[in-house]
Order: C-alpha cells, then sequence, then structure tokens
DNA sequence: GCCATACCTTGATTTACATCAAGCTTTCGA
DNA sequence: TCGAAAGCTTGATGTAAATCAAGGTATGGC
C-alpha cells in the first residue's frame, strides 16, 4: 500500500529511527499509523494508558496538566520530528498530561510491539532509546531548576537564548513558536506576566518585539542581564553576586 | 575475591538486577565497585562526566542544584535500593546536579561497560532499564505539576500522604526521611515556610509533630484538606485553545 | 469588508511566600 | 559535662508575581 510506504520513509527521516535496517523500519511501519488532528483537537486525555507513542511529523502539539480548578500548566511543546508518550508506554501507567493540537497537525503513532522487537534485534537502538529518554529527563530537570531558583525575567531570557540558539554571541531574529499565552504558561508565567516582562526588555534595549518576532541585537548583552531596574535607584541596594558564570 | 562476591550478593538483591542470570551478574559484578561515603561528603560534583551509575545499599543520598549565589535546591534524596546517574550515564552530558552524602551510605558504582553488556543480552533488561528511567521521568512530571500547580500547604500535604503510603483511609505514623531543611528544599520551601505550615495542619488537628516524627490521625481528612477550597466551583474551563467554544 | 471572538497589553491592587531578625532547642565534639 | 554550632520555630516586614479590571489589537468566519 502506498500509504504503507508512505509511513516507511517519514519514520526512516526520523532521528530515533536513523540507524535501523530496512527490514526492521518496516516491521515498525507495520506497527504504526498515522494520525491526523485539526487545530484544538485533543489527541488523548490526562489518565488515559498509552499502547504505543507519537511522533510529530507536522505541527505542533501541546503537552499540559489540567487542575480541577481549570488552570492549565503547559509543559512541553512538540513540534516536527519530536515525539512524546514514550515514558508513559514503557511505565504502564496512567499519563499524568494531556496533550491538545495548537496547529493541524501531522503525527505517526508506533505501537509499543514494534518498538519491543526493535529493541529485541537492535542493542544500539536500545541504547538510543534510553538515551532518548535521558535526554527527555534532562530537560525536565532544567525545567525544574529553572523554576526553583530562577526569576521569571531569568526564564524568559533564558528561554529566548534557547531559541536563538546560537549559543554565544552576536544578534538573532526568530519566532516564537506558539501564542503567547503558551509560551507564557510553559515558563509558569501568566500572559500578563510575561508581556511586562518582554515589555521591559524591550524597554531596556535587549530586545524588540513585534508580534511573535523577536530581534536580540546582543546575544551576550542578553545573557548578562539578571535583573537591574535600569532608570530609578532610588533603592540602591546591592545584593548582586558578580559571579556571573551561566554557561553549563 | 569475598570482596567481589560481596558485591555480587548486593547486585543480586537490588530490584533492577532481580531477573538477570547468575553469570550476567557476574560480568556486572566486574564492572562495579563499591563506595563508602561519611556524612556530608560530596560524591560528584554538577558538570562532572559520568561514566556509570549509582546505587545506594545504604545510607542516603541527596541530589540538588546549587545557584551562584550558594542556594541550593534539593531534587531528590535517595535511599537504599534507589539509583541515580542512569539518565547522565546514558545521555554522555554534564550532571546538572551535586550529590552529597545525608548519613555515612554504602553505595555501588556500575560502570557503563557491564550495563551496556547486559543489555546487548538480555533485551528484557533493557526494558527494564526503560522503565525505571521513565518512573523517573513520571515522578519529575509529577514534582513540575506540584510546583506549578499547587500551593505550598498543599505539596506539604502531598508529601506526607506519600509517606503515609497507604494511599485512602485510616492513620499512619511515620519519621521524615531527612531534616527539615533538606525536604523544605526539596518541596521547593525556606525552612520557615514549612515549619509553619507543619504548625498550622498541627493546630488544626491534621497532624500531630514531634521532632521529625508525625502522626496523621486520619489520612482522609488530611488530603480532604486545601482541596477545594475557592468559591465558585461549577467553572469547568476549557483548555487553553481558540478550537473551544468558551462557556456563557 | 465587517463583526465577533480571541489575544495581547497596561495599570491598580492583592497575596503568598520569602526575607530578616531573634529566641529557643537539639546535637555533638572536646 | 558543658558549650558552641546547627537546626528549628516564631514574629515582623518586604516583594515578586498573581489577580482583577479595562482597553487595544490582531484574526478568522461569513
Amino acid at each position: 500500500m502506498s500509504k504503507q510506504l508512505n509511513i516507511t520513509r517519514l519514520l526512516a527521516d526520523l532521528p530515533l529511527f536513523q540507524q535501523l535496517r530496512d527490514s526492521e523500519i518496516a516491521q515498525l511501519a507495520m506497527e504504526s499509523r498515522e494520525i491526523k488532528l485539526s487545530k484544538g483537537q485533543i489527541l488523548f486525555q490526562k489518565g488515559d494508558l498509552l499502547e504505543g507513542f507519537y511522533v510529530v511529523v507536522e505541527g505542533q502539539i501541546k503537552l499540559a496538566f489540567s487542575s480541577p480548578q481549570g488552570q492549565e500548566k503547559v509543559v512541553s511543546i512538540v513540534g516536527p520530528g519530536g515525539s512524546f508518550g514514550e515514558a508513559v508506554m514503557f511505565m504502564e501507567k496512567p499519563c499524568p498530561v494531556f496533550t491538545q493540537a495548537l496547529e493541524d497537525s501531522h503525527l505517526l503513532y508506533i505501537a509499543k510491539r514494534g518498538i519491543f522487537t526493535a529493541i529485541e534485534h537492535d542493542s544500539v537502538f536500545a541504547r538510543r532509546m534510553l538515551a532518548g529518554l535521558s535526554m527527555r529527563l534532562h530537560g525536565l530537570i532544567q525545567d525544574v531548576e529553572d523554576y526553583s531558583l530562577h526569576s521569571s525575567t531569568q526564564r524568559v531570557i533564558g528561554f529566548l537564548l534557547q531559541l536563538a540558539d546560537k549559543p554565544t554571541k552576536g544578534h538573532a531574529t526568530f519566532e516564537l513558536p506558539a501564542s503567547k499565552q503558551v509560551i507564557a504558561s510553559r515558563l509558569n508565567l501568566t500572559p500578563e506576566t510575561f508581556s511586562r516582562i518582554l515589555h521591559s526588555l524591550s524597554q531596556a534595549g535587549l530586545i524588540t518585539v513585534k508580534g511573535k518576532r523577536i530581534t536580540v541585537p546582543d546575544i551576550t548583552r542578553l545573557s548578562r542581564f539578571d535583573h537591574a531596574p535600569p532608570p530609578c535607584a532610588k533603592n540602591a541596594q546591592a545584593p548582586l553576586s558578580e559571579a556571573q558564570t551561566p554557561l553549563e
């Protein structure tokens, strides 16, 4: 079937499956299916059990908690090439988040069985899976660090620098990968606070904002900015530490 | 020689290695060594690369970030049977946390090579490793949920309920697993706030506190406290998305 | 194009928790 | 055994960010 072939091709393009032999890819393809979601559609709910995991071919998926009071906290925004649900699949426990398409999206669903078979036949793949989960864990730990010991301004700056992703110096222009609300939630901020922080960074000349388009004229300068009230120096308290080595 | 045997026995007792064949355990033992730490000793620093991971045989190890300003945030407290460092090992990136013994401790260090060999020879073990990492990830996601959308009182209650670990009803008595400072940090609280919360729960008759010893006379009542106090309850909010019709 | 709805911004006010500052209590080493 | 240090509690005060409240601006359906 051309549909099956299509899936095969999509799978083969994914970094995760790069080193698999054709026969194994074909095997995986048999355990996979395509999913199309339209913007706003919910893929699965918190509490669901997953018998497989998902890869984003196109579009954008939001992973989030919802509290009984209707509050919502975005944990992750997954774009093309990204995947989610592996951990829940391996764990065989209810999923702690729900997932929703932020745009019309095209996913692949890959059933557990295919992955288990691949692991059995290819220990390099097993290691790759382990490394993948490890990366996920690492990211989450970074988030915890961020939430625990950085101010909201620092979190926003960190996020912007990540988007700029020319790690060190120079300038950069890019688009926010989602609506400001969603990003605010991802950063554990209210939309109001996020807006104000962008405004103040803008005022300080560290960035310019036009809709979703952000320009950072001097990445180094942005990364150095801790928090200091530029104009008014009424309260001249100086709790700042000069130990600036934020590079990991 | 008897040392090697000792390690073999310790490994065989760990849940993670339960299903391995003796020959595989023996192989792992050859790649392992014992580590003794005294209270307060640092095992490794943030930024270190790990060529293996650690299992706690006895004692207690703290995983934490430290900020340049000397603040510290405890990410995890690992007791006997627990392990840490797997993710960093698989990822081959610098470790984001440092580790310190909270008590005199006895660990096993297991080198990467042994694990890779085990994965190669036993895909069930590979799956177990994957499930283990997945559980770790799950825990971290729980933490993020906690930090993001629960109040400090709710976090403390959640923590106490976890320690009580008779999930549903009845009463319980237990000891806090570490000093109140450390637990406060683990919960993203200052010691002062933690103390005040314990005090107020105590005042409310929900717990009694005597040093590290906590008694919960009615688990159900404790778990209900602080869960749904806000005024309007009927406000089931739709998720953050454009494609949802708002109520009213 | 026009309207409705969602999204974003900006200001005023509130609040949960941190910080600062003592006292108190337990632990532990000499 | 005593005394210092570390750990814990309690109160007063400060503050970062949330919440409340409009008003402004894109965006998509018809």
